[in-house]
DNA sequence: CACCGATCTGGCCGCTGTCAAGATTATTTG
DNA sequence: CAAATAATCTTGACAGCGGCCAGATCGGTG
């Protein structure tokens, strides 16, 4: 592969942005793999450095993992600002939800890797900070179908739990059973789980 | 550590129930070292066998700690009924959503495990049938708080998608930002959702 | 008693993550 | 411009891991 004419696409001794080409590659590779088969040689391999080129840009496999998690935070914070598109009340809610979990049914590796893997370090400053923004598009959008700014944290854990839950669900749960309908449109099955959501919220607001 | 004298707890050739033995190990060490940790060969040291003989009874590292989740599923499932002892209506829903919470916070390492782990085959019958179990406390609390036996799978999916999305959330996420309140009860944070989603379903029966 | 299948041991292979030492390049300093 | 320093990458080594295999040991059945 490597080819010896002086080409550019040829690997000089300095790559020039490893860091970003490995986080890419990882990604990739996560996705193919699982989270368990992910491999940092491999990794290495595939952006071509040796195997432990990885080490001195990330410390361990943990650390090139959180930074998969981090990037997967702000694609997600982004998924959400493209599906909210400027709506404000209960179509904000209705369409962050969306965007919640088709992120979750897109990219289901990387999803579970963000939330609920042991193999990254969530409370490092640049993997919370990231998350912390996802979270922010949330809160912004409850308040908004709440229709006032008063923070309800007990109102935001539900709305947050429901989203989490019927991604998860729907990610990892083939253990829906008599559910039957698993045709084509996947995100079908959130879709009254994402009105109750809704409509949960804002019998809050106006309790009858 | 081996006792040369004929010892009663000196292992013979054969251990006589290695299987369950193993299990029970793998169900510790997996709690202690989290699921990434976990290693078949030190198992096998706990258990006084040979590196190789959990292979035999299981094949693979799938194959114990798939055994590990469907116990799991089976201890959920025995704790939701304690947990509902019996009782019928809307307080049904909140027992059995009580007991899932605490199921998780107090083994949250088995609790990924069994729902979230690509080291588990989920699909196995083992494991589907200890799963669907636990699934049906569920929906026998949810019919019951509903009051009529029309299996809704909508207002089924949302049940459990709440309960489960507010279990994950407290499990690995201290991304809860600005929540603050973080002392001892660490089920107090579950009480507002589980109240909301007891109501949530009860309003929809009595839509008004 | 002899046999056979189940159970368990020990050794082997390739793979992994991490560490340390050396080679190469970029950058700053004199 | 040259020299010293820092950053980057390679090579080599090590222990631990999972999976596989041949062989030793044991329990039950003829």
């Amino acid at each position: 592969m490597t080819t010896d004419a002086p080409d550019p696409t040829a690997r000089p001794y300095h790559h020039g942005d490893l860091f970003d080409a490995l986080a890419r590659v990882a990604e990739e590779l996560v996705r193919e793999t699982g989270i368990h088969g992910f491999s940092l040689r491999e990794c290495a391999r595939r952006a071509g450095v040796a195997h432990s080129a990885p080490g001195h840009h990330f410390g361990d496999v943990t650390g090139l993992l959180t930074e998969v998690a981090a990037r997967g935070f702000e694609r997600l914070t982004l998924r959400m600002q493209q599906y909210r598109a400027g709506a404000e009340g209960p179509e904000a809610l209705e369409r962050i939800a969306r965007g919640y979990v088709d992120f979750a049914l897109e990219d289901p590796v990387v999803f579970v890797l963000m939330f609920h893997s042991d193999r990254v370090e969530r409370g490092s400053p640049r993997c919370s900070r990231a998350g912390d923004a996802a979270f922010g598009e949330l809160v912004s959008a409850v308040a908004s179908a709440k229709g006032d700014d008063t923070r309800d944290n007990d109102v935001l854990r539900f709305a947050w739990a429901a989203i989490h839950g019927i991604s998860m669900l729907l990610v990892d749960g083939p253990l829906m059973p008599a559910g039957g309908n698993r045709r084509g449109g996947s995100s079908d099955l959130a879709e009254g789980t994402i009105r109750r959501i809704v409509h949960a919220v804002m019998s809050y607001v106006e309790p009858a």
